[in-house]
DNA sequence: GGTTGTGAACAAATTCACAGCG
DNA sequence: CGCTGTGAATTTGTTCACAACC
């Protein structure tokens, strides 16, 4: 398939997942990958990593595999992280001066523009060697950073609106963390991280899990 | 559909969803609710909403909705909260205490316990009410804890090295901040939380986005 | 020989549409 | 009449299997 048809969503989420893997590859100075390897590396299956890989347009070689750097240029660019991308904190709280100090997102290409935050009091603190700016500043901050993204780390009262400021301040893709569903204008791309959510998941399985163990006390031949 | 067939993993992942829209609602004194509100106050579709709670046999009332204090009991249930789990997380550095920070957990039901490091300068000390453990200390903390949840929140390279020690330590349900892959025996479940992925992604779609203004400069009625 | 790229088969998830019931 | 519950239709995602190619 040759490039510009829309990449599959459930195929979006996994460039990030190869992009990794081949970095990691990369740096055990592998010059070329096959799809079995980069399966095992990001722990997917082979015809899925090569189906994925064709949505990109992007060639390996018969017989021989995909190479690394010429798959890691091309996957960067599939992303966009050629160029860098700012993040600007909504929320200087708990979760927000968490994220500010999080070394995850500098590391990986998104350094932290700043925080802003309601409270005046935390107005020109610095957190973590993040500046804390007021909600005003926003449009100005936003300016200073082009298609930065806006992380949403603010109690989920307000989660909405801190979206519609970010709208307002012409950001388009935005990271909530707070837990409440918030809706924004076609053309901004919101998405969703609630990490208790993520617990309760695991509880459903777990009581699966130990229910199913009740009765198998003693299976024979297991 | 009657109770116990396996409910589809997309279903699961909205389970939280409704929950969290449900206890909302009973706190604004609803007493019932249609799927078409609950579909509202999730950010989904109400043939969605009905089919989901379909797969809980739980019973609406046709003509009416469903009653919001059984249908928040009934899932409650489904997904394991009436006990409670604690949470252990493995990793004392940034992001570690900042997730011992986080109330969100707390808050949800979900309290930490401990915290788990290598490092024996940390070992003992407090970070915000929560106490550092040294990892030889794991098995007795998940024992104190049944049921309770691992929390992977160490630089990658060691992740796997984590959760194998979680699963000998008895958990079996992890949840890994750790940017790296990792696998476990079958019967423990491991979720994966990225946050430089969901970036990533972000800045996959925000890429398209701005290509996409490029050319509809003035569209007419618009 | 070895590995990709991809149609075709299959499976999962979503949406439609309406019968059934309060 | 209004709303649920669910089969059927559709869409999306995954896996298979193999021809094409190096």
């Amino acid at each position: 398939m040759s490039a510009r048809g829309s990449v599959p969503e459930a195929t979006v989420a996994r460039l990030p997942l190869y992009l990794r893997s081949l970095l990691a590859l990369a740096g055990e100075g592998n010059t070329t990958v096959s799809s079995e390897q980069l399966a095992g590396a990001a722990g997917v299956n082979a015809s899925k990593v090569r189906k994925d890989l064709s949505y990109l347009g992007s060639y390996g070689t018969r017989g021989v595999g995909y190479d690394v750097e010429y798959l890691i240029f091309e996957m960067s660019r599939e992303l966009g992280l050629a160029r860098e991308r700012s993040v600007i904190i909504a929320g200087a709280g708990n979760l927000g001066q968490a994220l500010a100090n999080y070394n995850g997102f500098t590391d990986r290409g998104f350094p932290v523009a700043g925080i802003i935050d309601a409270d005046e009091a935390k107005v020109g603190k610095m957190v973590s060697g993040v500046r804390v700016y007021a909600v005003a500043d926003l449009p100005q901050l936003a300016d200073g950073h082009p298609g930065c993204i806006g992380v949403v780390a603010t109690p989920a009262s307000v989660a909405q609106e801190v979206v519609d400021r970010f709208v307002e301040a012409g950001i388009s893709s935005v990271l909530n963390f707070a837990p409440s569903v918030v809706s924004a204008p076609k053309g901004v791309t919101v998405r969703q991280v609630d990490l208790a959510l993520e617990l309760q998941v695991l509880s459903f399985y777990a009581g699966r899990n130990e229910a199913g163990r009740k009765i198998p006390r003693r299976v024979i031949g297991n």
